[in-house]
DNA sequence: CTGAAAGCGCTAACAA
DNA sequence: TTGTTAGCGCTTTCAG
C-alpha cells in the first residue's frame, strides 16, 4: 500500500511534474545511486566512516569525487537537529579587543567542523532582540556573547531557547548558562593599589564609556579614593570619559582635557592600550616624562604594548584562552557531557613594563 | 487513496511512535493551529505580510507572541533554497585591515535579514579546500573573499558551486565572478613617484610577505628603480621582508635591519600603517628626523594614522565601501537582477600628512 | 486571499 | 553491516 514509488527514479514522465531542485545540485541520492548503495549507507560512509564496510566506503568516496558532491549541511542540520554552527555576538567588529577571542573560538570550532556566524549588537542595546531572533532562528548549537547579556528580555529569550550560551569577558555570579571571563570590578582596586605602591599620589582614569570599561574605571576611582590618591577631590571628578569607540587620537585629546582639568596628576589608568598610547603621545608632546612625571597603565596587553616608548605597563587578560574555553564548553555540552564548572574565571594580571 | 492522514493531529496513540522533534520547539504548525489558519497562511503572514488579510495577520502575530515562536531558518532555507547567509573568507581575523570591510558587509546584509559566517583560510593556502567545502555545504547565498582565490582547484570549486562570489581587496581582469577592489600593482609606482617628487633619492620598502603586500612592494621597488631612486643597487635589494603577521615591534625591528643594511636611505614605503608606526618609533630612537631625514609612507590609513607623530602619510583604500559594495552585489544577484558591472575598482589615494 | 499536497536533502529509528 | 521508512519544519506548486 505504498503511496509513492521511490525506486526507479529514472525519468518517468508522471514524476516530472514537480521539481523544486536547486540548479543541478548533486545530492546524496545521486552519490548513493552511483555507488550502488542506499542513501543512508552513503550518509554513513561520509559521517561515520568506520561503521560501513571498506568496500562501500571506497565506492561512495569515488562517487563523491566523480560527482563533485558537497553535502547540504542545511538539510543535515534540519534532520539531525545539529547545525554545527555557533553564533558569536560582539558589540562591534572594529577594535582589537574581542578579535583574538573570536579568532581562538573560530579555530577551536573549526577543528571539529563547526563554523561561526557573527552578529553585531552595537554598544547601544538596540536591535538586540532582532539580532537574537536571527541567531536563534539558525538553531546554532551554541551562542557566545562577548560581554554578558543586558536586557532582561534578551536573557529570558536566550535561556528559553534551549541552546548552550557562554557569556565572556565579564564575570557575574548568575550567568544565563555558562561563563568564561574575569571581574572588571576587581581590576580597578588592583591597579589603584599598584599605582600607590609605585608612589603615585594623584591618579585619575581615562576611560571609554562602554559598560565594562566604566566598571573598571569606577572601581578604580573608588579604590583610589579610598586610598586617598585621587587627583580630583572625589572619585567621580577623577574620571574622564571617552566615547566607546576609542582610538589613539581620542585618547590623546582625552588626556589633554584631563590634564587641563587636573594638572597635578601623576598617574593615569586607561581603559585600553589604545587610549594609553594616546596618553603617551600627548604626555610626550607636553614634555611629561613617563613614568617619572606620569605613570601610565593600559588595559588589554595588545600586540604593540611592549614596543611602545616606554613599554606599556598594562592589565593583561587572556583573550585567546577565553575563546578557546568558550568553544570547549559548547562542544562539551553538544556532546552531552555535563559541564561541572559553568563559571570559569580566567583572571587578569598586571604586566609591569616601563610606563608605570 | 491517501497514505497518511495529516489532519487531526491530536494525540492519536498510533502517531506517537516516532518523534524526532527537538526539545519542545514551537513550530509554524503550532502557531497556525493557534491562530486558526493553515501553516502556509501563517508562513505568509510572516514573510509576505501584505499578501494576507489583516485579520489573519493579526491572529498569527498574536499566536507568535503567545508561543514565543522563532522560525526555523534551517528549514526555511532548505525549502526555499535561500539561506540568507553570506560567507566571508578572511586570511586571519587578527589585524585591522579586513575588519572594516567585514563590518560594513555585515551591516549592509543585516539590513535585509542576512547573516555572515566567517571562515579563516590562513595565509598559507592550506586547508583551503576543506574550508570551501564547509562553506559551500551551508549553501550560502553569496561568498565574499578578501583577496582573490589562490588555488586553481578552489577557483573551479567556487565557480562550479553556482553561488555568487565576490573577490575583494584586489583587482584582476578575470575574477571568478564579481570583484570589488583595487590594483596593488598600481600603488607601488604611484608611491614611488610621490616620493621622488618629495625629493627622495634613495628609497626602500619594508613589507610583510603576504601575497598582496608583496605585489605592492615589488611594484614599488621596480618603479623606484626605474626612477633611479632606490637605496639598494637593485630593486630586490631595496626590499626588506617581514613575516605576514606584522606588529609595531616587527616593523620597528624590520626598519632597524633595513637601516643597518642601507644607512643612506631617505624614504621608506611600508606595507601597512602598523609597520609604519614601528618605523616612526625606530627612526625617532635613532635620531632620524621625519620627514627631513626620512620620508615614511604607510598603507591602509588606519584610525591612528592622523594622530601619529608626525601624522602619517599613507595610502588610503576604502575598506568600508568595499564591504558595502560586496554586499550590494550579492544582494542584487540574489534578487535576480543582472549585475552589469561585475568589476568595481574603488581605487586608492595617497593621503599627504606630515611624514612624507 | 487561502489552502492541500508534495517535497527540499538529509538522518534517526527500527528492522533485518 | 545495510536498508526501509518516516520525518526534521518549512515553502513551493497548483488549485480553489
Amino acid at each position: 500500500m505504498k503511496s509513492r514509488v521511490k525506486t526507479q527514479p529514472s525519468a518517468s514522465p508522471a514524476s516530472t511534474r514537480k521539481s523544486r531542485r536547486a540548479h543541478g545540485g548533486v545530492t546524496l541520492q545521486d552519490v548513493a545511486r552511483l555507488a550502488g548503495v542506499s542513501p543512508i549507507t552513503a550518509s554513513r560512509a561520509i559521517n561515520q566512516p568506520d561503521v560501513v564496510s571498506e568496500d562501500a566506503r571506497e565506492r561512495v568516496q569515488r562517487a563523491i569525487r566523480q560527482t563533485g558532491y558537497t553535502p547540504n549541511l542545511l538539510a543535515g542540520s534540519l534532520a539531525s537537529s545539529r547545525s554545527r554552527l555557533v553564533a558569536v555576538v560582539v558589540p562591534t567588529l572594529t577594535g582589537p579587543m574581542f578579535m583574538e577571542t573570536i579568532q581562538a573560538l573560530t579555530e577551536r570550532l573549526a577543528e571539529v567542523g563547526y563554523q561561526v556566524i557573527i552578529g553585531q549588537s552595537g554598544y547601544d542595546n538596540a536591535r538586540e532582540d532582532e539580532l537574537l531572533n536571527a541567531i536563534i532562528g539558525r538553531r546554532p548549537d551554541g551562542i557566545v556573547l562577548t560581554g554578558v547579556a543586558h536586557s532582561a528580555k534578551g536573557r529570558v529569550r536566550l535561556a528559553g531557547a534551549g541552546i548552550p550560551v557562554v557569556e565572556t569577558w565579564d564575570f557575574i555570579p548568575t550567568p544565563i548558562d555558562m561563563l568564561v571571563g574575569f571581574s572588571h570590578d576587581s581590576i580597578g582596586p588592583e591597579v589603584a593599589a599598584f599605582l600607590r605602591q609605585r608612589g603615585c599620589k594623584r591618579v585619575a582614569v581615562l576611560s571609554a564609556d562602554d559598560e565594562r570599561a566604566v566598571r573598571r574605571a569606577k572601581s578604580f576611582a573608588a579604590a583610589a579614593h579610598a586610598l586617598r590618591i585621587t587627583a580630583g577631590k572625589t572619585a567621580n571628578s577623577s574620571c574622564e570619559w571617552l566615547p566607546a569607540l576609542t582610538s589613539l587620537g581620542v585618547g590623546r585629546r582625552g588626556f589633554a582635557a584631563l590634564f587641563e582639568r587636573l594638572p597635578k596628576l601623576d598617574g593615569v589608568f586607561c581603559s585600553s592600550d589604545v587610549v594609553a598610547q594616546g596618553v603617551l603621545a600627548e604626555a610626550q608632546a607636553r614634555g611629561l616624562r613617563v613614568p617619572e612625571d606620569l605613570a601610565v597603565v593600559g588595559f588589554g596587553d595588545l600586540a604593540f604594548a611592549p614596543d611602545l616608548h616606554p613599554p606599556l605597563t598594562t592589565v593583561r587578560v587572556d583573550a585567546n584562552e577565553m575563546g578557546r574555553i568558550a568553544g570547549d564548553l559548547i562542544l562539551k555540552r553538544v556532546a552531552g557531557e555535563s559541564v561541572k564548572t559553568r563559571l570559569v574565571d580566567v583572571g587578569f594580571s598586571i604586566v609591569e613594563r616601563g610606563s608605570a
